[in-house]
DNA sequence: AGCACGCCGACT
DNA sequence: GTCGGCGTGCTC
C-alpha cells in the first residue's frame, strides 16, 4: 500500500520524449496497485486523451498548482509487455544498484527509432504524375500552401516516387498536421514497410543437432524435467574448457524453442568471435541475431525490432543483449559468467547475472537462468554450493586434445642464481625447443593492477595492508597506502622479511616484452596485442587471423589472448608475471588470477601436439598459482572462501562502495568522512565501516577519486544506507552546496576503483 | 505524438 | 467578417 499522494509520470517511452516528468494524484482506488516501475493510464493534453505512462517516483510533494494535477485513471491489469517488464526492471535496477530512474531507463531501452533515414515509414503520391503536377502549381500560385508546394515538389523528383517520414518531418519543416491532411484529400500516401538490415548474412544449412554426450544429455534432460514441471531455477554449469557447454545451450535453446518461447545468450564481448558465433548460426539459421558494439544504433534497433516482432527466437550479445524485448522469453544463459565485462561500469553499475535473474522473475510465465564456466565466479559457486543454484558438472573433455604440462617457474630462484632476464631459464629453454620445431608460443603478461604493489625480488614478500589485507600502492613520496581504508606506511629500502635490498614496485609492458623477444631471438616473427594495438576497429581480429595463420611464431600479449580462440599450434604457453594481479588491491585479485591463469594455461595443447605451460612468479606457494597449475578449482574455491569469510568480503557479505568524486582532495576527503560519520551515526546490525581512502586511481583528469566502504551481510542494509546518503546529498545539491562533489555508489564491486 | 491557439492570407 | 492552412508550444 502506498500511503504517498503523488506520482511522478512518464509518458510514452517509445518517442524519446524521456525528459519531462508529470505528476498525477493517485486516487484511494488504485493506492494498492501504483507502484514505481508500473504502467498507468492517463488523462493527458488539452483532450485528455488516454495515454499509457510508468510511473518513475512517487512523492507527497506536489511540484506545482495542487488543483491542476490530474488523477491516474487506472492501472492496466493484463499481462506485462516486453517494454512494461523493460521499465519494471529498470525500476529493480535504480533500487538495487542506486542509480537514478532515468539512467536506468537508458540502459533497459537502449535503442531509440530516430537513427537512420532508412526507417520503416515512407510517403508518396497517390495520384498520376500530371494531377500531381497540377496540383503543385495550383499550391505555389497561393501563399498559404507552402508546405504542400514542398512536399509535392520532393516528392515529383524523388527518384523512386517515395520519401522517407523523417526526411519530411525533419528537412521540409513539414508538421504531421499537414501530412495527416494530405493523406486524407488523397494526395498522399504513408506507408510503413518492415526493413530489417542483417547484421551478417546468415547461412543457413541447418544442420541437426550433435550427439550430446552422456554427462551433457543428463544436463538437458534434469533442466528440461524441471522446466515442464514448472520449475524456473539458476543452474551454473562448471564444465572444464573443452567439456562441451555450447552444444549444451544449443540443445536447451532447442527445447526451449520448442515450447514457444525465446533465448537470451550472453557471452563476453571479446568472445563474440566469429566462430562462436557461426556453431549458432548452422544450427539456427535466420532465427538467431548478433548484436556487437559495432553494430550501428540503427542496427541495434532492427535487432530488436525483430525480437519484438517474433522474426526471431535467439538474440546473442555482451550484456546489454539482456533488454531484447521478446515476448515471452524461456531461457537466458550467460556464458563464461565469471567474467568481470558482465558487470556494468557507468550508472547503474549493475550485474547481468543478478539482473539476469530478476529479469527471468520478471518474464511472463517466468525464465530459467544457465551460467556457464570453466572457472566459475566465487558468487555463483558459493550459491550453487548453498543451494541457491543447481550445479552441473562437466568433467570430461569431449575433443581429444591431451590437458598441458604446467610448470611453476620460481623468478626468486631465479634471481638468486643469477638470471635478471624477464624470460626463466626453463622458459627460455621451452621457447628455442619451439622455435626450431617451428611450433607457435604465447607470452601472456598479465597486467591487472597496474597501480603497482612492491615486494621484494629477492623473497617475494609483498607489503600488505594490516586491516584489509590488500596491497599497498606506492605513492610519491616514497609511501605505501592501502586503498580501502587509507593506512599508510613510510616506503622501506630493505625487506623485512629477509632484509634484502632488491626491494621494488614491480611494472613491465608488452612492449618491453617484445623488445626482449626480439633481441633474444631475432629471427622469431612477433605480434603483439594490447589496448594500444587493438583500438582500431577489426584490429583484434586481424591480429588473431595472422597468429592462426601462423604469420608469425609468438603472440605478445595483456589478458585478452587468453579469451575463447583455439590454435591447435601453440604448444608453449609463458605467463610472464603471474603475480601482478595477485597483488591487485582489492579482495578479488586471487581469484582473478586464479580464473586468467587457468584459461591462459588451457591455450597450450589445443591440438594433437602436447602443450607445455611455464607460470613465473614470485610466490610459487600461493594457492591462486597453485591450484591453477593443476587446474584444481574446488582446492581454489575452498581457500578463497575462507579468506571471503574471514573478513566478510562478498559473496559470504556483501559490500557498497560509495565514491566519491572531487575536484578538491581535502574538500572530498571531509565528505567522504561526513558520510561515514553519518551512515555510523544510524548504525545498522553488523555494518563495517572502512575508508575514506584514495581510490586505486587516485586522481583522474583533474579529479580526486575516494571511496568509503560498508560491508554488512544484509544486502537490504547497505540500500536502506545508500537510501540515506542520497537523501542527504539531495538536501546539500538543493541548498547549491554541492558543485565540486559528485558521488556514485558500486555494490559488489568487481572492478577496482 | 496530438491538440489548441494564434497568425495571416483567401474567399464571401 | 469568417474560414482554413500552418507553425508553435504545451501537455501534470
Amino acid at each position: 500500500m502506498t500511503a504517498l499522494e503523488y506520482a511522478n509520470i512518464i509518458i510514452d517511452i517509445s518517442h524519446e520524449k524521456v525528459d519531462r516528468l508529470f505528476q498525477y494524484r493517485i486516487p484511494d482506488r488504485l493506492k494498492d496497485k501504483v507502484e514505481v516501475g508500473c504502467p498507468v493510464e492517463v488523462p493527458f493534453g488539452k483532450g485528455n486523451t488516454m495515454r499509457k505512462g510508468y510511473v518513475l517516483e512517487l512523492t507527497d510533494e506536489p511540484n506545482w498548482d495542487p488543483d491542476k494535477i490530474k488523477e491516474i485513471a487506472a492501472v492496466p491489469e493484463d499481462k506485462l509487455g516486453a517494454e512494461d517488464i523493460s521499465i519494471r526492471l529498470a525500476a529493480w535496477m535504480k533500487r538495487y544498484y542506486g542509480s537514478t530512474m532515468i539512467a536506468a531507463l537508458k540502459t533497459v531501452l537502449p535503442a531509440t527509432k530516430k537513427q537512420n533515414i532508412q526507417k520503416h515509414k515512407f510517403v508518396s503520391l497517390r495520384m498520376d504524375l500530371r494531377q500531381a503536377r497540377e496540383y503543385y502549381y495550383e499550391c505555389a500560385s497561393k501563399k498559404n500552401q507552402k508546405a504542400r508546394e514542398r512536399i509535392l515538389a520532393e516528392l515529383l523528383l524523388a527518384p523512386d516516387d517515395r520519401i522517407p517520414y523523417e526526411l519530411i518531418t525533419q528537412k521540409l519543416h513539414v508538421t504531421a498536421a499537414t501530412l495527416k491532411s494530405l493523406a486524407e484529400k488523397g494526395v498522399i500516401r504513408i506507408d510503413e514497410e518492415e526493413y530489417y538490415r542483417k547484421p551478417i548474412a546468415g547461412d543457413s544449412d541447418r544442420y541437426g543437432a550433435k550427439e550430446l554426450s552422456p554427462e551433457q544429455q543428463g544436463i538437458v534432460d534434469s533442466f528440461i524435467s524441471d522446466y515442464d514441471a514448472g520449475k524456473r531455477d539458476t543452474y551454473l554449469i562448471h564444465g572444464i574448457t573443452g567439456s562441451g557447454k555450447t552444444e549444451v545451450y544449443i540443445a536447451l535453446i532447442d527445447e526451449i524453442i520448442k515450447r514457444g518461447k525465446q533465448a537470451i545468450v550472453l557471452i563476453p564481448e571479446i568472445a563474440l568471435t566469429y566462430q562462436t558465433l557461426m556453431r549458432f548460426y548452422r544450427h539456427f539459421g535466420d532465427r538467431v541475431s548478433v548484436m556487437n558494439s559495432s553494430l550501428s544504433p540503427g542496427e541495434k534497433y532492427d535487432q530488436m525490432e525483430r525480437a519484438r516482432t517474433g522474426d526471431i527466437d535467439i538474440i546473442i550479445g555482451p550484456r546489454s543483449a539482456l533488454f531484447t524485448p521478446f515476448p515471452n522469453t524461456g531461457i537466458i544463459i550467460i556464458d563464461e559468467e565469471h567474467e568481470s565485462s558482465y558487470k556494468s561500469e557507468s550508472m547503474p553499475k549493475y550485474h547481468a547475472r543478478e539482473t539476469a535473474i530478476e529479469l527471468a522473475k520478471l518474464v511472463p510465465g517466468g525464465a530459467s537462468v544457465v551460467l556457464g564456466s570453466a572457472t566459475p565466479s566465487l558468487e555463483s559457486y558459493y550459491r550453487a554450493t548453498t543451494g541457491q543454484y543447481h550445479l552441473f558438472e562437466l568433467k570430461r573433455r569431449l575433443t581429444g586434445g591431451t590437458l598441458p604440462q604446467v610448470e611453476i617457474a620460481d623468478l626468486r630462484e631465479e634471481l638468486r642464481t643469477g638470471n635478471r632476464s624477464i624470460f626463466s631459464r626453463r622458459l627460455q629453454e621451452l621457447m628455442e625447443d619451439r622455435l626450431n620445431k617451428g611450433e607457435q608460443a604465447m607470452l601472456f603478461i598479465n597486467r591487472r593492477g597496474l597501480a603497482g604493489f612492491v615486494s621484494c625480488r629477492s623473497c617475494g614478500y609483498v607489503f600488505k595492508c594490516p586491516h584489509c589485507d590488500v596491497s599497498l600502492s606506492e605513492h610519491r613520496g616514497g609511501r605505501l597506502v592501502c586503498h580501502y581504508c587509507g593506512y599508510e606506511q613510510p616506503l622501506t629500502k630493505i625487506c623485512p622479511k629477509c632484509s634484502s635490498k632488491y626491494v621494488s614496485s614491480f611494472r613491465a609492458g608488452t612492449q618491453q616484452i617484445e623488445d626482449e623477444v626480439k633481441k633474444m631471438w631475432p629471427n622469431a616473427r612477433t605480434l603483439r596485442m594490447d589496448a594500444d594495438t587493438t583500438r582500431t576497429k577489426g584490429s583484434y581480429d586481424r591480429i588473431l587471423s595472422a597468429f592462426a595463420s601462423k604469420e608469425a611464431d609468438v603472440l605478445v600479449g595483456t589478458q585478452m589472448i587468453v579469451k575463447g580462440h583455439d590454435f591447435p599450434d601453440v604448444t608453449l604457453v609463458g605467463i610472464l608475471a603471474a603475480d601482478m594481479s595477485l597483488h591487485a588491491s582489492d579482495y578479488r585479485a586471487s581469484e582473478r588470477t586464479f580464473q586468467l591463469l587457468t584459461q591462459a594455461a588451457g591455450r597450450a595443447g589445443r591440438g594433437e601436439k602436447p602443450g607445455n605451460v611455464v607460470i613465473q612468479t614470485y610466490e610459487p606457494e600461493h594457492y591462486s598459482v597453485q591450484t591453477a597449475s593443476r587446474q584444481d578449482y574446488e582446492a581454489f574455491y575452498e581457500e578463497e572462501i575462507a579468506y571471503r569469510d574471514l573478513l566478510r568480503y562478498p559473496p559470504i557479505s556483501h559490500m557498497m562502495s560509495v565514491q566519491i568524486l572531487s575536484y578538491d582532495e581535502d574538500l572530498g576527503m571531509q565528505f567522504a568522512t561526513r558520510l561515514r560519520a553519518i551512515m555510523e551515526q544510524n548504525k545498522r546490525d553488523g555494518a563495517i565501516f572502512i575508508g575514506p581512502a584514495s581510490a586505486a586511481i587516485g586522481k583522474i583528469n583533474d579529479v580526486y577519486r575516494m571511496a568509503v566502504y560498508v560491508k554488512m551481510d544484509d544486502y537490504d542494509g547497505l540500500i536502506a544506507y545508500k537510501d540515506m546518503l542520497e537523501k542527504y546529498i539531495h538536501q546539500l545539491e538543493d541548498m547549491g552546496k554541492l558543485k565540486k562533489i559528485s558521488v556514485q555508489f558500486d555494490f559488489d564491486p568487481v572492478n577496482g576503483f
